[in-house]
DNA sequence: AAGATACACAACCGCGACTCG
DNA sequence: TCGAGTCGCGGTTGTGTATCT
């Protein structure tokens, strides 16, 4: 079957949005939650494709997105989590809920790859961490099968990566104390955010971190996740393998990663340096264990 | 000061997956 | 069970801004 065009091409506008379209689409979203995208061009009158408008409300409009520079635990983290679960950039996104996948996605391409190619290429050339993270992740389609079952895994591999940075138990300090950092440094502001901390009030207090705020029934909820629902959710990102054995190379167990990435060390001593977390900073654990139920996430 | 280049980020596109009749 | 409609994801591109020469 044809898949037919998206929207019809003529009467859709491109390029930026203007605060006035931003304040069309929330105040609809407002009113009817999102959801529905196909129906909100026609219902605002807004002359965009329902992509459009979707991509607009998740990656920008919508409550509780922290936006400006990556603190260092939020790197650490992406970087800890890509290794675990390839580009899936949702899956990860979903591990951090104040962040979106196109802004984590755009992050890795444009910062973390040379972060980590540089200190690649300071061990030993030729083992990028792209190559690495290759080598583990299996064809999609398989992992997103395989998604309940082996989540478990991803979670031991990421335990096991965490419990290397941090033994002690979690601080109690969550993910506030690495947004008042990050948010200290943000320079990034804009109309659209303006928008979106207007509707922080509309947004129930459960809801506004993760932005659920799809109605009951709409498939959409899987997109933004509170953290609870991040450690179960179906739609996450998983282990990107079937038995395991990749996950856990890729991070604790650095006899299989040695093998494949000799030139890991200095990515990991990066990764597992704490030294640098002390002054107020949130650690590994600290930024994800509170994302959800301990219990549930070990 | 002006042009060239690099960088960062918003937005688009195409495909696969899911839902429903 | 199948097909149409819709949604979400990941890759890529376009554009504005910053930095360098």
């Amino acid at each position: 079957m044809g898949r037919p065009p998206c929207c019809v091409k003529a009467e859709v506008k491109k390029g930026p949005w203007t605060p006035e379209e931003d304040l069309m689409l929330v105040s609809y979203i407002q009113e009817h939650g999102p959801g529905n995208w196909r129906a909100v061009p026609t219902n605002t009158g807004l002359m965009r494709c329902s992509k459009s408008c979707r991509l607009r409300w998740t990656n920008y409009l919508r409550p509780g997105i922290k936006r400006g520079n990556f603190s260092d635990q939020e790197e650490k983290l992406i970087v800890h989590l890509q290794a675990l679960l390839g580009n899936r950039w949702a899956a990860i996104a979903s591990y951090l809920p104040e962040r979106t996948d196109n802004d984590i996605k755009n992050y890795w391409n444009t910062h973390l790859k040379k972060k980590l190619k540089k200190m690649s290429a300071g061990g030993e050339e030729g083992a990028s961490a792209g190559e690495v993270k290759t080598r583990a992740v299996a064809p999609k389609g398989q992992w997103e099968r395989r998604l309940q079952t082996d989540i478990h895994t991803a979670r031991q591999a990421l335990r096991d990566a965490l419990s290397l940075d941090d033994p002690s138990p979690p601080a109690k300090q969550p993910l506030e104390a690495a947004a008042t950092a990050a948010s200290s440094q943000a320079t990034y502001a804009s109309s659209a955010d303006n928008i979106a901390r207007l509707l922080e009030g509309w947004m129930r207090p459960g809801d506004a971190a993760g932005g659920k705020t799809t109605p009951s029934g709409s498939r959409s909820s899987a997109s933004v996740l509170s953290g609870d629902q991040a450690a179960s959710a179906s739609h996450s990102g998983t282990a990107p393998t079937t038995d395991g054995s990749t996950v856990t190379s890729k991070t604790k167990d650095d006899g299989g990663a040695a093998a494949a990435a000799p030139a890991f060390s200095m990515l990991e001593s990066w990764l597992l340096d704490d030294g640098g977390m002390g002054h107020g900073e949130v650690g590994l654990m600290d930024v994800v264990v509170p994302l959800g139920d301990p219990s549930e996430f070990f």
